[in-house]
DNA sequence: CGCTAGTTGCAAACGATTTGCAATTGCATT
DNA sequence: AATGCAATTGCAAATCGTTTGCAACTAGCG
């Protein structure tokens, strides 16, 4: 059994060293995350534990969502209207693309950008805690030349 | 009479050439947004209003703002946890610094992260409608040097 | 295998925002 | 100034995403 593009981690061992129990609903939907390159709300994560486990309920997966979150495991991420929407926290720090007409999100990253974000912050005598950059757009059609 | 430091605009004058009707409930709220200098949210309005005419009611804020917002009048912000929080768009593009301890609103601009969001959107073949960017952080006190 | 605290599903509560509807009111027209 | 009608209002109820109280259930230590 080989693991997928992005690290893998594995949850169940960080959540036993947490002092988490491990029951049935976490595990399937620890698994669905594993599982996930993409960035799925909770309704969506909801339905896919449902096909695995029908008597999972929604609670359960918004409560493990904040208990993952707080162990810093997945970020959760407010885009524009829509609900929350959750990713696995392993990779390396990144902002979001978001497709305007598909929804869907692209990641992307620019050491530039931070150190100006860090610059701009300590002249107004602030410290960065987090921060959040999100670009809205369409994709270019081939004509859209200039 | 004179005018605040931002440019304030004449909402009502842009809003009788968009075909819309000034009813007192709207002159009250749009009175509100001139006076404002910080970025208040629907109820924040809301209370404000009522103070002035007690009739007005916490929909009609609702509506009022979002007719504003499609004119293009003021932009609606969506901050961490809290409700949407509104300001003029009158003046030029900012963004935003928020104090985590105290919740004010500090607006920066950087002309250089502009320019990189548009060149990362560019190489991945996106054209940028808006974005958003945050800085959420603590006052860095005397003694943090470094 | 039994015990107990941690977890669950359910339904109800929540906060922010929107909406249906009947009553009201701008305002263009006489 | 009186008329007419569509735009707008206040109110209450509805909506959406998310959280919570509670009694039943269960992980996993001993």
């Amino acid at each position: 059994m080989n693991h997928s593009p992005q690290t893998k981690p594995d949850y169940e061992r960080e959540l036993r060293r947490a002092g988490v129990r491990i029951t049935r609903p976490r595990r399937v939907i620890l698994d669905i995350l594993a599982a996930t390159e993409d960035h799925p709300d909770a309704m969506e994560i909801f339905q896919r534990a449902s096909s695995i486990d029908k008597s999972i309920s929604l609670s359960t997966v918004y409560r493990t969502m904040k208990l993952l979150e707080g162990m810093g495991a997945i970020h959760r991420h407010a885009f524009e209207g829509g609900p929350a929407r959750f990713e696995q926290a392993s990779g390396d720090h990144h902002d979001h693309l978001i497709d305007l007409d598909t929804g869907d999100v692209i990641e992307f990253h620019s050491n530039r950008i931070e150190e100006l974000q860090d610059e701009i912050a300590r002249e107004l005598g602030y410290e960065i805690v987090h921060h959040r950059l999100e670009l809205y757009g369409r994709r270019r059609k081939a004509g859209n030349r200039k």
